[in-house]
DNA sequence: TTAACTATCTAAACAGATTATATACCCGTT
DNA sequence: AACGGGTATATAATCTGTTTAGATAGTTAA
């Protein structure tokens, strides 16, 4: 805590949608492709996503529905909404520009 | 807001380390540092900058000193401590390489 | 039968940021 | 002299998203 495990915060809505994009998928799921792409350094909690598909859902960016549950632990899949695209279209231009502003506020100008 | 307003949020710390490791400053001139800085997307506001002086303060990573107040206002000075240094260092290191993953993360991958 | 992995879920606590409010000094305009 | 705007610091209460810590349960391989 306070170390480097916020690094997601503020960005786990948008990365799943930026996920749901391409194609229902569901929470184990999700948190594997974050952590895989996350190169051992993020490490989203079950419960961050879990809490973080409430509150999207409340909110009308995505939708949900159980899967057929054949084989395996029944799954819920989430289905990003057409409001899904549009926020992750607005935090994706966000994240363009206050990643270059970051950046040039916390390495320094002068370089 | 859960808007744009905590763009910030995990990177105060490191921010203020930067400007201080330039030299010393105090809460007003470093929120309009960074607002200046922000290009009309960020928004520090002072109680988040005192609340972070504060917390900073305990951790050793700054000192503080009172201005000889000459003309205006009180002034209450900052300086960065070795310790501080030390942990602006790691957060620049680690900003580097959380922003190429959560650029990865957030645009995806197949462009 | 045990361990490891897959899979979902919630309550309580925590950290960092915001809102709201307070204080106070300086300067220029009306 | 009064007022607004800018400079400057500070704190209590609240909010939000994440983490901690727990619970439940099915599958697969040793």
């Amino acid at each position: 805590m306070a170390h480097g495990g916020d690094i997601l915060r503020g960005h786990t809505e948008t990365i799943i949608l930026r996920i749901l994009s391409e194609g229902d998928s569901y929470g184990y799921e999700i948190s594997k492709t974050i952590i895989d792409g996350g190169e051992g350094i993020i490490d989203v909690k079950d419960a961050t996503i879990y809490t973080a598909f409430k509150r999207m859902e409340e909110d009308g960016l995505l939708t949900t529905y159980w899967g057929d549950g054949v084989g395996g632990a029944r799954r819920r899949y989430y289905k990003i909404t057409p409001k899904g695209r549009e926020f992750y279209a607005e935090k994706l231009a966000e994240w363009k520009k206050a990643s270059r502003i970051l950046d040039k506020l916390i390495v320094g100008g002068d370089k």
